[in-house]
DNA sequence: AAAAGACCATACTCGTGGTACAGTAAATCT
DNA sequence: AGATTTACTGTACCACGAGTATGGTCTTTT
């Protein structure tokens, strides 16, 4: 990596590690400059404003977050067999890496955003929208899947189904925080898995 | 009411909205006040600090939801029979709810502080803690009474259930305000009933 | 050798939260 | 009726963080 690009993301992992701990405007460009040893004008050079930083943050995560529930349900597809297996298992392996992130997940940075509407410039809002439609558009994809070869036992869109694991998971993260119990965004997440399990499982022989 | 909780009040009022519609820290005092008809003097009078008026407004969404909830479930409970009915109904009037107000509830207070912690006080997170908390038990509360008289398809935490109306919710509303589409929280709970039927509705007779 | 990239240092403006304090009109208490 | 408290207004002030301006410096690239 060049010289410069080493500093952006030094910069970056700093900031990003301080505004999941206290949120975006609880930190300061002083106290970022401060962990990536690097001097405020330094930080002004890389990035023209805070709101830049956070534009860069968002769209950083984006791809992060995005290989890594490729990788995730591509390790789920292994495992199981058909898509309706592969959604099931891959929503228990993402309970599973959710208790193992007990600080919650980058999400929050785009959470974040969503209520702090007038904090943050158009680009950053854009980028935080396109998140969350790449989100629906991934599941959409799995769950159109299922469809096909599952019957539902409920009559439901799947576009509002492929969104349901988004706001889980946000709603999830959320309640954590709140209540300060680490473990209820997995929990939350292994009940849709219940969900979904009911919704296409075929009905029982009696 | 008082002279003194007139203006209160309508600080509160005029604050709420702002935060609402820009986020906490976005709102400046100097905004408040400009709306308030009240200087900066007499806001400081009422609220020695900002975290002070955080934690007042979210006191009284507490209080404001508690009184919504209850109509709303006393409604369903009046509309329908049995625990199960009271819910799913309770469920849907939630929805209509939702969709009457599109943009969003209050819950966005408890939401913000949720992921600003570092910004607000010992007393504000506490009120969130415990406002979260509240609707657990309300919610397990109502669950209760489900699996008493219903059996489960599938084994899970009642408190997690309960929890799951909230993380709906909350989950809900970031979506929305993400994508920019205000149908999102609504159509979110609509899932959360459908999953609560599929839970709890007896067997079909094949 | 020249130019561009990646910084550092200093100094300044401006908005916002918060403090301090003096004064005042109206309501309430004694 | 007079004293006190409540609910403010007005002014002045401090601290801190975001952002701007500008000039200098070392390093890499051309």
């Amino acid at each position: 990596m060049a010289r410069g690009s080493e500093t952006r993301s030094k910069i970056m992992d700093v900031a990003q590690a301080a505004i999941l701990a206290k949120g975006f405007e609880a930190t300061s460009i002083e106290e970022i400059v401060a962990g990536s040893e690097i001097t405020r004008s330094g930080f002004f050079y890389h990035f023209p404003d805070k709101n830049a930083l956070a534009h860069a943050l968002i769209e950083r995560h984006i791809e992060v977050e995005n290989e890594l529930f490729d990788d995730l349900f591509r390790r789920a597809a292994a495992l199981g067999e058909g898509p309706l297996q592969t959604m099931l298992i891959g929503l228990k392996l993402m309970a599973e890496l959710l208790d193992d992130m007990p600080n919650g997940h980058p999400g929050c940075i785009v959470a974040t955003a969503a209520y702090q509407d007038r904090l943050f410039n158009r680009d950053v809002r854009d980028a935080n929208k396109r998140a969350a439609l790449g989100w629906r558009s991934r599941f959409r994809g799995m769950f159109e899947d299922i469809v096909a070869t599952h019957r539902m036992r409920d009559d439901v869109d799947i576009d509002q189904l492929a969104d349901m694991v988004s706001a889980i998971i946000e709603g999830g993260l959320i309640l954590s925080r709140a209540v300060n119990e680490p473990s209820v965004t997995a929990q939350q997440v292994r009940l849709l898995q219940s969900y979904v399990k009911l919704l296409f499982a075929p009905e029982p022989s009696p």
